[in-house]
DNA sequence: CTCCTTGTAACTTTTACAGTTTCACATTAG
DNA sequence: CTAATGTGAAACTGTAAAAGTTACAAGGAG
């Protein structure tokens, strides 16, 4: 399975512009710096993400913006935006025999089955706020220096 | 993203086993004809599911059979025998600047939030056996006849 | 023994995604 | 106005994973 990698970098965006919001120009080229890759990379995300609502771009100018607050953005709705809503989590092989009772009828069978389970996927990811990944972000950032100053002092 | 029909295919194959035991050959070259694959990549599959300890088989003989019953084996059980454990539904990217606030903090949090979607998803496929498969196959062909021969009598 | 089958390794083909190049257009500063 | 900077989008290339193919050694059945 060759997974994509929108959904992270798209997160990554998304919270590069929060953190850095005043502090950085926000050009596709600083935030590719971050996330360690091209620009265009960036922008084609950042079209996909203004296509979905979620953030508001002027060209021209480097001062993309969250469209709504970070608490009211969740991990699903970015994936929504990035990944589209035919992309599916598991795979059902589509040219099976349909003469035969197996071949023939375990396509609809398996969608059935493997919906249940992407919607329990999703329904977790729409738990999860833009504003929760800043937060462990942050979190995470505080703990880093601590245990560094820690380290310098003994 | 090009992902893998490996489960899809797994649980046909042990469908179709259980379906034709006795009925058919249960040859590589049968079982690829209702898959619509190539014989090798049935044995390929059959390989991993006998690793996995979901099937028995003897080489040369061509009559493969379930290890256990089919209610006890359940489409989370053929998932990790087939893409083993260490597959992700998603892909973090691992390569962020490490010196960012957000690139050197954002691969732990996502692990952490991504992990909770996956296990959402396991567990669903975890309550769902072969046995279930088999029943849901077995009431679909008959629904089709049962169309196809109302529709001879009109 | 002979034929068929399994099991596995090596190789080729396919395909989705990442990344690059390029260009037209918008904004801002001087 | 114009130069510099940046966005938006299309076309193209590179790459890695999976499917599919070929080949062959070794195990059963008649």
């Amino acid at each position: 399975m060759r997974v994509s990698t929108r959904l992270s970098d798209s997160i990554h965006i998304l919270a590069f512009l929060q953190i850095f919001h005043g502090k950085l120009p926000l050009t596709s080229e600083n935030i590719a710096g971050s996330v360690r890759t091209s620009p265009v990379v960036i922008r084609r995300l950042m079209s996909a993400l203004r296509k979905g609502g979620l953030i508001e771009t002027v060209p021209g100018s480097a001062d993309p913006r969250l469209a709504r607050p970070a608490s009211e953005i969740s991990l699903y709705d970015i994936y929504l935006a990035v990944e589209g809503s035919d992309r599916h989590l598991f795979t059902i092989d589509e040219k099976t025999a349909p003469e035969c009772i197996v071949g023939g009828n375990i396509q609809a069978t398996l969608a059935e089955y493997y919906h249940q389970a992407e919607v329990a996927a999703q329904a977790k990811l729409a738990t999860v706020t833009l504003q929760d990944v800043l937060d462990s972000i942050l979190v995470r950032q505080a703990q880093k220096e601590a245990a560094r100053r820690k380290d310098e002092n003994k």
